[in-house]
DNA sequence: ACCTGAACACCGTTCAAGT
DNA sequence: ACCTGAACACCGTTCAAGT
């Protein structure tokens, strides 16, 4: 259905707001308007009118809504590629810091991040991540048949932890009031059930708290690497 | 399923029952809707229609569509409450019995798993899941002050690695031809690489198998937890 | 060559009218 | 009391027309 997206390479006039449009500032802008829309905010007349053009301007640049946001997501992964210089140290502490680098640049964009996550691979335009996680697993100590497998699940655990975080940002900022609602009436049956339940709420609070995950997230990526280091991902005996 | 007993009843569409609408039937009617053609599929004038009835009869029961996908979710909810029996020994295989049924009851509607978890705590109408994974938690050794932040991380494992995977079947359903032709770019892309790269290319393998998640899965669930029963979450020396 | 604006089919929702 | 259908504002997209 869809036709590979045509490159269009042009020299962009000095101008700002009036001047030609390009594939790279209607990118642009339509990235500004989903940061502060929403996803659903993203409409071929918001983003004209953020253009400072007629709606259908931007079909002459991308054949359809959905090449657009293929546009969108690529930008994104070339920010995901683009890994900060980190000290070389413990292996796994490597790779923390590499999610904790995909994380801070996911959530830059919260809005975004659910779109880039359902592309097939997060690796899908970063092959030298690919690579690079690889090999510290290889160092870590896991053993080569156990890769793919630990891979899946550390990506699992990276993605889904973080867009569900960005999600939980953008559902938070939405309802506002209701969503302390919603923790109030937990609470409440919480407070129904037969034994003390101070720890239950403590998970809730830490829960509401907008700060903290990063640590949460560091933490369960540590713990889940150092399972994987010291071979305590089989259940009872291991055959493989 | 015939009626042999009932009236003459029209029959609207393909099997569809006419009759009086109550909230239970059109939610299952949505619920249905969603599984055959996708969350954007569910419009008011297609789930009238799976009823038989006109598409505004719905607001005789719901006030928006916003509140009728909450009262979907709710159904959803309580499928998750109903807690398989599990034989109970080790704690950790109880918590990995438990995400287990989390991932395979989400599963069961996956165009619905990123609805569900998209609400603000997978507890919310489950209390009594929440209490025993924490007790679980704790005779697994846990330290009591480590328990919101083992069940945070857990959590979005848990959720996180479940929506991504509804979300990639989706995906994969719906592009068909042009997944399989992305895997195709990615491993393009890494042939080009320096050195070698047949590990990275079973890494995307098994990413684009579709069996096999349900191990990774619970072998990244079973790691997490051992390294956090090992206190091995934290970064270098230990100090709280 | 690039942009505009009317037009079309579809969406959620309102409202007056039907039974 | 429940359901219907026209109507409204908005959406993505097509197309003929503007510059």
């Amino acid at each position: 259905v869809t036709e590979p997206a045509r490159r269009r390479r042009q020299v962009v006039g000095p101008g700002r707001r009036r001047g030609v449009l390009t594939r790279e500032r209607i990118v642009e802008a339509a990235i500004a308007v989903i940061d502060e829309r929403g996803l659903d905010g993203l409409t071929m007349r918001n983003l004209g009118r953020a253009l400072g053009k007629d709606a259908m301007a931007v079909y002459g640049h991308f054949v359809d809504k959905a090449d657009l946001l293929g546009a969108v997501v690529e930008a994104e992964a070339a920010r995901l590629q683009r890994i900060p210089p980190m000290e070389v140290s413990d292996p796994v502490e490597v790779l923390v810091a590499l999610a904790a680098h995909y994380r801070s640049v996911l959530l830059d964009h919260p809005n975004l991040a659910p779109l880039v996550a359902s592309r097939p691979l997060p690796q899908e335009d970063a092959p030298a991540i690919l690579s690079l996680a690889v090999a510290m697993l290889r160092s870590v100590g896991l053993d080569d048949a156990d890769i793919p497998m630990a891979t899946d699940a550390l990506t699992g655990f990276l993605l889904g932890y973080i867009v569900h975080e960005a999600s939980q940002a953008h559902r938070r900022a939405q309802l506002g009031d209701e969503f302390r609602q919603q923790q109030e009436r937990v609470r409440g049956r919480l407070r129904e059930l037969p034994h003390d339940t101070s720890l239950e709420q403590a998970v809730i609070e830490r829960r509401l708290s907008e700060h903290g995950s990063a640590e949460d997230f560091e933490a369960g990526l540590r713990a889940m690497l150092h399972g994987f280091r010291l071979g305590l991902a089989q259940p009872l005996s291991t055959s493989r």
